[in-house]
DNA sequence: TTGATTTGTTAATCTAGTTTATTTTTTAAA
DNA sequence: TTTAAAAAATAAACTAGATTAACAAATCAA
């Protein structure tokens, strides 16, 4: 069943009786995207959030310099749009593309004020989920403010353990903010130290 | 009366009536805290969230090092708490500082959970609020990635035109993550080509 | 109205991380 | 199994921003 792992987060957080989980049912869907397609493009408007079942998705931005920036990746039971243009939906500053097959419940901006209206225990739970992710957006200004890039990748790889092996090194020095070039530097610097 | 300026802030978003605003008005309170006090203390729990009537607040850590940051500040018709001690109720690892005589209106964590019981369209505002945080949040990361540091204090004056001249300038400094010597040659530079 | 503290400036030196360029390794397709 | 393309490593030259230190204004208390 492919609404099993959504319908299994959900239980975590909140109980739904039958009648709450056929309405859930009805105002979400279920997709697969391959490997290198987008879900969100710069430029457009994000009109989905999606809860991610199995896959990875990177969400990144081109600058005026041409330079792509990694803002965050995301994996199994995670959430992944551009909030910004989700709810003033507006065109994004962003994109959504998948470094793997990916499968995602997602809705609609309707669709989830409806949900919120008919389930109140499912906005309870969206608004705890952006609590977290507020504090862990904060916590990612204070390292960039406190930690050498070192102890940034160092701090990475502790909390995300399972995204290194999953994208190429390039891309966690993207999401750092560094060039893969010193990143590279580092993992010889850390090599070397712990022999 | 002392709850007008809030009341006016909730009433921009979501229709209260009599009894709500009597609910509202039993579940928070007004406080006046003075220049140089603390509401958050680093190490102790952050007991409420904050909405400020007038004055102004950082928001700030001291680092291994020693070092003081400043995350956030914030003025009249802003929030102000540490979330993260608010609503896991563990010690913060930040201070939160009276910059002038700063009124506020106050819930605890409790209240904060029986005010959205009792009044949903609250948990909505909320919801909708931290969002738009989180949003803010984002967009701090990506200057980070992006601007120089040049760039980011010319985004910081244009998005907060009030605070440059309320704060002293090495506390923008502190914001920005750049030392207030560097801070001081940005100036001297942007005087020079404005002429 | 003076001294003491806080805030801001300037300039020399230093360093974490960038840029550019070349080489090596891994991956994937045919 | 070979080959082309993508990813990773290495190294030298370079730069944005930090550090240190000395000094100048501004603010404030008495």
């Amino acid at each position: 069943m492919k609404y099993a792992p959504f319908l299994n987060y959900i239980k975590n957080f909140v109980d739904l009786n039958e009648k709450e989980i056929t309405f859930l049912r009805s105002y979400t869907n279920y997709k697969k995207y391959f490997k290198g397609q987008y879900i969100v493009k710069q430029g457009e408007v994000c009109n989905h959030t999606n809860f991610i079942i199995s896959g990875c998705t990177e969400n990144f931005y081109i600058d005026q310099k041409g330079q792509e920036h990694i803002v965050t990746f995301a994996i199994e039971n995670w959430w992944s749009s551009d909030i910004s243009s989700f709810i003033t939906q507006k065109p994004s500053d962003f994109n959504v593309k998948c470094l793997e097959d990916t499968e995602v419940i997602q809705f609609t901006c309707q669709n989830q004020d409806e949900i919120f209206k008919n389930i109140p225990k499912m906005e309870t739970l969206f608004r705890k989920l952006l609590e977290k992710a507020l504090v862990s957006s904060q916590k990612r200004i204070v390292n960039n403010f406190s930690l050498s890039a070192k102890d940034q990748y160092i701090y990475f790889k502790n909390q995300y353990p399972n995204i290194e092996q999953r994208v190429p090194q390039y891309m966690v020095a993207s999401y750092l903010g560094i060039t893969k070039e010193f990143l590279s530097k580092i993992k010889a610097q850390l090599v070397k130290n712990k022999s």
